[in-house]
DNA sequence: TTGAAAGCGCTACCAC
DNA sequence: GTGGTAGCGCTTTCAA
């Protein structure tokens, strides 16, 4: 059997206390004592039993993390983020997918009250089903990502001004006929999910609503007013849907001059289909994508991307929700995190 | 406060342990108690602690799951298919990555003593200087990947054979020069790490071996001696250094006809360094993976890899595991996964 | 500075 | 079928 701070003190002779004084170093021990019981916890092989200490501070140490997709190459940038940072201030990371059923996301709240996690990073499927609106005491979170609402703290990009600034780009490269991939599926009969009005469940909604925003934005100001016909929808931000999508679209439309790409994910499946059909990036058609994921470097041809400084992103994070877990009753802060073009090969003329 | 067992024996009138009886419903309670413990429970918003579940109990209900590098779509992917299989019976997961400090491996295993989690999946950098062989009661844990003991319990596939079939399928496609990337480093003066001799800590190290062998193995075969000139080092399975030591490659040596990259993440970096260079990928060389990920069927042109089936992979290491969670002392079992090679253009004739 | 004892919330054991 | 009670391992009062 694991030894207990019980043995511990018997083999030092002292009391649990001390042992426990010892091992949380807070208040000060007499060296020959401490030295005693440190050899006795060195002898037993002592591991604190974290369920008991868990349950005697009411606190587990450790944090959850959940995503929508955890295949995507971005929520691989996210994780491992959040475990490298988590770590430095001694949490552990206990990680969930939600997107493949949204009761999941209730779950883990569910978990947070259990103790299980003090507290929770959150990148709700879509916030108008997010467990996060239900009313009740919620434990300390905080959304990452493109939501709008105020009864948490969140970080986040400028979603509508990342896509202004990147449609605005593929103008100034001389290109006028724009398509956009991702932009929010409108749930209708031929999608065959049964699902009538409310929301999609597409990952990703609200960020697809918003680039949508901004892409039509800068369009408008340009005097070419959004095309429909451009707006290609997509239920699942994954390379398959895209390639799938994108390849349908060619074989049947006009070829854009270029493709605006609401996620990388997107554009290397955007890549691929084009290629398959031919087409020649950036020769005969543009492409960008957004996230600036490791790969997109490597893509063929490089993407030119929206960048963000994904550490700082996930830093604040992890600030934030130290934040509340200090203090249930902070205000719910918003930290909104800068973004940049990153120009490559994908966008050439 | 949060309401315990206590508060809703109290309202429901009925003891703690009829309240525990009817949360875990394992014995038999009368119906009209069930309920009235039930709509205590509601009414109370009863969350159970799993703190003190745990102390009580011994078992934490998660798993930890520890691989070198979360960065690379191969880890998403493992990743998201332990979090889906998991939650199937029930288990959390808790994530770390242990290619950055190796001293993270011990940290692991100490949480698994810590009975922070009920049983570890391990994915060991390298397994000479892993956790795993250190003496002392090791708590249950199943390794995944590459390595070659009999300590623990083992999933993985045949790695050895599996480059054999890979090399063999470029030879049969008529290609003589084949080049492997990804082979073992040997550490020199030259990497400037300043490690000298001993082992390398390059992730997949085990994997490099095997698959280097079966490369030679087949090349010795076919009576094309293996050319140490086309072995290529790599100190880490990433785009980034797969395209840089490519792009140099290719600048001062005669270009090979083919190159076998010893994971997709590699290939997905030397097509990149080619098409840099203007080398036409089939068209002047071939380009072979090793995983089949996601993003394989979508690069430029779409890569031909190996195979095999990774649900079936973490399913049979959560099997494992179950096993040697529910009896400590069961004999360790490796279960090998078939895999097969896909065939795609990146190697066409 | 250290010891004794209580209690965090839960469930297993033994009565009834 | 249900209730009382003890105890998992730890830390935190309060005393000494």
């Amino acid at each position: 059997m694991r030894a207990t701070v019980k043995d511990v003190a018997k083999l030092a002779g002292v009391s649990p206390k001390t042992v426990s004084n010892v091992i949380n170093g807070v208040v000060f021990v007499r060296p020959e004592t401490r030295e005693r019981v440190e050899q006795a916890l060195v002898e037993l092989d002592y591991v604190p039993n974290m369920s008991a200490r868990g349950l005697r501070n009411g606190r587990s140490g450790m944090i959850g993390l959940a995503l929508p997709d955890l295949l995507r190459p971005y929520s691989a940038e996210v994780t491992h983020l959040v475990v490298e940072l988590a770590h430095r201030r001694g949490w552990g990371v206990q990680i969930e997918e939600t997107a493949a059923e949204p009761k999941r996301e209730f779950e883990l709240l569910s978990k947070a009250r259990a103790h299980l996690v003090d507290g929770l990073i959150l990148n709700p499927v879509n916030l108008d089903d997010s467990a996060v609106m239900t009313a009740g005491p919620l434990p300390a979170v905080v959304l990452i990502g493109d939501v709008d609402q105020d009864m948490v703290s969140q970080v986040a990009i400028d979603n509508v001004a990342a896509a202004r600034d990147m449609t605005r780009h593929l103008l100034d490269q001389g290109f006028r006929r724009i398509a956009a991939v991702g932009t929010p599926e409108i749930p209708s009969g031929s999608s065959g999910t049964g699902r009538i009005g409310g929301s999609t469940d597409a990952p990703g909604t609200a960020a697809a609503r918003l680039r949508t925003q901004g892409y039509r934005e800068i369009l408008a100001e340009a005097g070419i007013g959004p095309d429909r016909e451009l707006e290609i929808g997509l239920d699942r931000w994954s390379p398959e849907g895209a390639a799938a999508v994108v390849g349908r679209y060619i074989d049947s439309h006009e070829l854009p001059d270029a493709f605006f790409c609401f996620t990388d994910t997107i554009a290397v499946g955007a890549l691929s289909a084009l290629w398959t059909a031919g087409v020649a990036v950036p020769g005969d058609c543009a492409v960008a994508g957004f996230d600036n994921i490791g790969e997109s470097r490597y893509t063929v041809p490089p993407l030119t991307t929206v960048d963000f400084d994904r550490r700082l992103f996930v830093e604040s994070a992890l600030d934030l929700l130290a934040e509340r877990m200090s203090d249930k009753d902070a205000t719910p802060r918003r930290v909104m995190i800068p973004h940049r073009i990153i120009t490559r090969a994908s966008t050439a003329r």
